[in-house]
RNA sequence: GCGCCCGUAGCUCAGUGGACAGAGCGGCGGACUUCUAAUCCGCGGGUCGGAGGUUCGAAUCCUCCCGGGCGCACCA
């Protein structure tokens, strides 16, 4: 791999790391008085981690940039930070870490355990996340799959990252939609076909043949497959409840009456346009109910409100933001998240996706095909900025080539160690080592103390997929590790058991913030 | 027409200024008497859509162009 993994950005990007690795960037920035990011070089010859930093500083101090790393290197090497320290290439410093400064790095991970990279935050803030907020017209899709999966996986970074996080759906329980949802019910009950406009599907005539209201247990089947789905979601609003608080909101908003319809002057607060709050026949429209359930949302406490939402909805971004400014507060603290959306392929054809043609992919049937794990890995897997094209036929199949079971695996392997080593009574307990480390185990050591940056960063940039990216290059060194040597019964059983110990810890956290189980074994 | 996203290996995709651009899948060839072979090792594979620009240095930043997706309501 390149050199471009970034180890410690403690100093750009508003977190509090103190991991090892960051208190050597640490240290290093105090010696040269500029941000250090420490990288982890693809050569092995390049040394533990590099430096760019006096290529930086070369145009401000008018200096050769090999000269400034070589004072640099003299001055690390005198406050012993690291075994070796050179200058190499245009410019870069690389250093050489000591096998006792691995022993102890890989101590402080176990000391701390399961909490390893989590608090993160320098800010801590009470945070909303809105996510799904699909109308019940019918069964959860393919498609809202990408938002819940995506979506839970910030919530769970937030919170990983020190932040107090809510999950709220939001939902429509009037509008044309949902008229248009019962209109289908009802006709299905006098025994008529649906109207053209209308939803049909057999999720439709089972709802059909139960008594009264549909949308109850309409609900209760997107509850039931969220919790399937691994999320659970804290508060559930309908939009009648804040319809009620129109007025208060309206109030508070820049307003102005034209062609007998009420207006929010939205393009002075950064939207494209004007909005109408109040249709010219007097009632209020969709975006009044916004407002209100804004304005609601504020009035409960959170310093950030996080929407989740597909990039068919990317135009709302100015109008939310908009509102939140109008309200009162920064317009920043309106967050919205936007993910592309996904193709369903199937025979290689795109298949158009339409609820009220009932020719959907329910979440429930691809939860069903290729169970939560694949699911949920596979749609957080890509960056959110990607289109996802999901071959229904193919996923099934690929369910055995998924990179998930390659982590699940490596989870899988050590807790068969663990276990044989607690039959013999062996406590895991690190000492160091008998001899020098392998060049397995100090990649592993150096592999998991990537993991505070890396979980700041997924979280502060809002990219869980940098997760699941990650954990494929530990099991990959884990893998790797456990191939080359034994664990039990070795020179150096007690670090490695260790070595085993944290990265199971790790591989499992790194699962756990993507909704993915981390099994015993396979 | 305007706005947002994308274009990297045969396929699916990582990589938001640094050293020879990476992984998985697919193809070919090797490795189980061991704590799990759902693993490991090797080989082949690239005009990073194109052209300019900024920089000591660009897949990455800027401009333009080409191609694809999604939006531009007194709908929700």
């Amino acid at each position: 791999m390149t050199a471009s993994l970034r180890l410690a950005a403690a100093y750009d990007c508003g977190v509090a790391v103190t991991d090892p690795v960051s208190r050597l960037a640490a240290a290093l920035t105090e010696i040269a008085g500029a941000p250090v990011v420490l990288e982890r070089p693809g050569d092995a010859d390049h040394g533990d981690y590099a430096t760019n930093v006096a290529l930086k500083l070369a145009p401000t101090q008018g200096r050769p940039p090999r000269d400034i790393a070589a004072d640099l290197a003299a001055e690390a090497l005198r406050r012993e930070l690291v075994e070796a320290a050179e200058p190499a290439g245009p410019g870069f410093l690389n250093l050489h870490m000591s096998d006792t400064w691995l022993v102890a790095a890989l101590g402080e991970i176990l000391g701390v355990g399961e909490s390893f990279g989590a608090g993160t935050a320098a800010d801590p803030e009470r945070i909303q996340v809105e996510m799904v907020s699909a109308n019940p017209t019918g069964p959860l899709t393919v498609a809202t799959a990408r938002n819940a999966a995506y979506g839970d996986s910030i919530a769970r970074l937030l919170s990983f990252a020190g932040h107090d996080v809510e999950r709220e759906y939001y939902y429509n329980d009037a509008g044309t939609q949902m008229e248009r949802f019962y209109a289908s019910v009802e006709a299905l009950r006098r025994g008529e076909e649906p109207p053209d406009d209308g939803y049909r599907g057999e999720y439709i005539a089972e709802l059909a043949s139960l008594p009264g209201d549909p949308v109850p247990p309409m609900l209760s089947r997107i509850e039931e497959t969220l919790e399937r789905f691994r999320i659970h979601f804290d508060t559930w609003v309908l939009q009648s409840d804040v319809e009620s608080e129109i007025p208060e909101a309206i109030a508070l908003l820049d307003t102005y009456e034209h062609d007998d319809a009420v207006w929010a002057r939205t393009s002075a607060h950064g939207d494209d346009k004007d909005r109408v709050l109040i249709r010219s026949d007097g009632t209020p429209g969709y975006f009044a109910a916004d407002a209100a359930y804004i304005r609601r949302k504020y009035a409960k406490g959170f310093d950030r409100l996080v929407y989740v939402l597909g990039a068919d909805h990317h135009g709302y971004v100015g109008r939310l933001q908009a509102l939140a400014e109008m309200l009162g507060h920064s317009r920043n603290s309106l967050e919205v998240l936007i993910y592309q959306l996904v193709h369903l392929v199937e025979a290689g054809e795109a298949r158009k996706m339409s609820k009220r043609r009932g020719d959907v992919a329910f979440l429930d049937d691809l939860l069903d095909t290729i169970g939560v794990d694949a699911a949920r890995w596979y749609l957080v897997s890509r960056s959110h900025d990607q289109t996802i094209e999901l071959d229904v036929d193919l996923a099934k199949q690929r369910t055995q080539k998924n990179p998930v079971y390659y982590v699940q695996y490596a989870h899988a392997r050590i807790a068969g160690i663990l276990r044989k080593a607690a039959e013999e009574g062996i406590a895991v307990d690190l000492d160091a080592p008998g001899c020098a480390l392998a060049r397995e185990e100090r990649d592993l050591v150096k592999r998991l103390l990537e993991f505070p940056v890396l979980a700041a960063e997924a979280s502060e940039r809002r990219i869980p997929h940098a997760i699941p990216t990650y954990a494929i290059r530990v099991a990959d060194d884990f893998h790797r590790f456990y191939h080359q040597h034994r664990v039990l019964d070795s020179e150096n059983q007690k670090f490695r058991l260790a070595l085993c110990l944290a990265t199971q810890q790790l591989v499992a956290r790194c699962l756990d913030l993507i909704g993915v189980e981390a099994p015993e074994q396979m």
